[in-house]
DNA sequence: GGGTGTCATTGACGATCGTCAAATTGGCGT
DNA sequence: ACGCCAATTTGACGATCGTCAATGACACCC
């Protein structure tokens, strides 16, 4: 398989197509990827699909951010996953044909691609290749969810925070100064779903890091000393 | 397909041959799984695999239970998952081609059916509904992933620890003089690693549901009122 | 029977968290 | 600039949890 660009290839020129699911799609086959093909643009704060939607297919995020949430009966919320550019999306209701249980919402204005169901459809059960990074993508997702219930059990709230700081500078962060600064992509709500805690937490905790010196916030924007670079890389995990 | 016995297949016999990852497997290529397939006995307390060991292949527990625990550098570990008659064991590892991170231990005294790496492989890149259950089994293990950080973020740990014993009287209880009792097949450590606190915190709500009346403790050995039957019928979810 | 180890419980303490309510801030439209 | 709504922060309080240390219970072995 050619690592690279490929012009006849829709995933061709996505900067993740060796990696993608698509990526061994076989030469006669590429018609049909091309049939169920689209791209969607999302706005921030625009949803994908919402729970409880049909599945559409199987969407890749090219350019973004897309949160995914499952919304429980009393009318709040628990932030399940964040899906960077690369990521596949809507697998899990694609793969046991059932509808969404989670709401995809763009965090930041985003590009989405699709394959529709039914083409879809045909090139899974058509090409093992693909069937196989589709449950490469679902190892890596429980990998991700273990390594979160690990954390919930051995870590602090305080240390998960700071955990997941690092790893949304490491992403978002740009250097300026001695110093790493970023605007945040989620809400104080969001960080407190992600680490499993009340939003009131999340300020104290967030009061915390400051009096450490690990963080400084404003709003939305967080800088961290260069100290924490050398967490950073360790922070790869 | 056929629901129920199936003589010239390896797990026809099995209970739950209907729902078997292996019960598509054509009738051409029966002869190899009956070549990779083989049958383990542990008494409880043995390991099945252990973390950092080579993947064997696919496991699937046919009587017991079997605890997948990661194990941390600081000696504690975490209990991830709780493999019941009828589940898959060792796909992840199987299906990213590397060592196992979770090690597999029976709480009970298990019987484990196993399909060897190679036979395995060759079966899942020849039938696309193999690795289309294969991947279903890591779809609801992510669902189930999802309702324990959901309910990690929503529940109090004393609603955890209760509905953790609910669904377990659901599968070792018995009815008795208006009660339900069971063998708890767990220790302390693991039912705290379960709801993600310490031993010490465990005994603390274990006395509080005693004085609930929801719950009595005598040892390993646990009974709940019949009013507790309404919540089981609940707890299935 | 006594020893020994593991597992489980209890007590005491400080730290942290959830909750409710109030105050403050920030963003955004007019 | 103003007003408004939602997001965020703060304060206060009780409840819960983690930690350390000591005790108790139990099985197993010699």
């Amino acid at each position: 398989m050619s690592v690279g660009l490929n012009p006849d290839h829709p995933c061709g020129r996505c900067a993740y197509y060796s990696e993608s699911v698509w990526s061994s799609v076989k030469l006669g086959s590429v018609s049909a990827l091309q049939r169920g093909f689209s791209r969607i643009a999302l706005s921030e704060g625009q949803a994908l699909f919402s729970q409880g939607d049909r599945n559409r297919g199987i969407f890749c995020v090219s350019e973004g951010l897309v949160a995914l949430r499952t919304l429980h009966a009393e009318g709040t919320s628990t932030l399940i996953r964040l899906a960077y550019p690369g990521e596949v999306v809507g697998f899990r209701s694609f793969l046991s044909a059932r509808e969404h249980r989670t709401e995809a919402r763009a965090l930041l204005p985003s590009r989405i691609c699709l394959v529709g169901r039914r083409d879809a459809d045909h090139l899974v059960q058509g090409d093992t290749d693909v069937l196989m990074k589709l449950a490469s993508r679902c190892v890596s997702e429980i990998d991700q969810n273990h390594d979160r219930i690990i954390a919930a059990a051995t870590k602090s709230n305080k240390q998960r925070l700071s955990d997941l700081l690092l790893r949304l500078m490491k992403v978002h962060g740009t250097r300026a100064e001695g110093q790493i600064r970023m605007r945040l992509p989620l809400s104080r709500l969001d960080l407190a779903d992600l680490i499993g805690v009340q939003p009131e937490t999340v300020s104290r905790l967030i009061n915390r890091l400051r009096k450490d010196g690990a963080f400084f916030f404003s709003g939305r924007h967080v800088s961290a000393p260069l100290a924490m670079l050398v967490e950073l890389q360790n922070a790869a995990e």
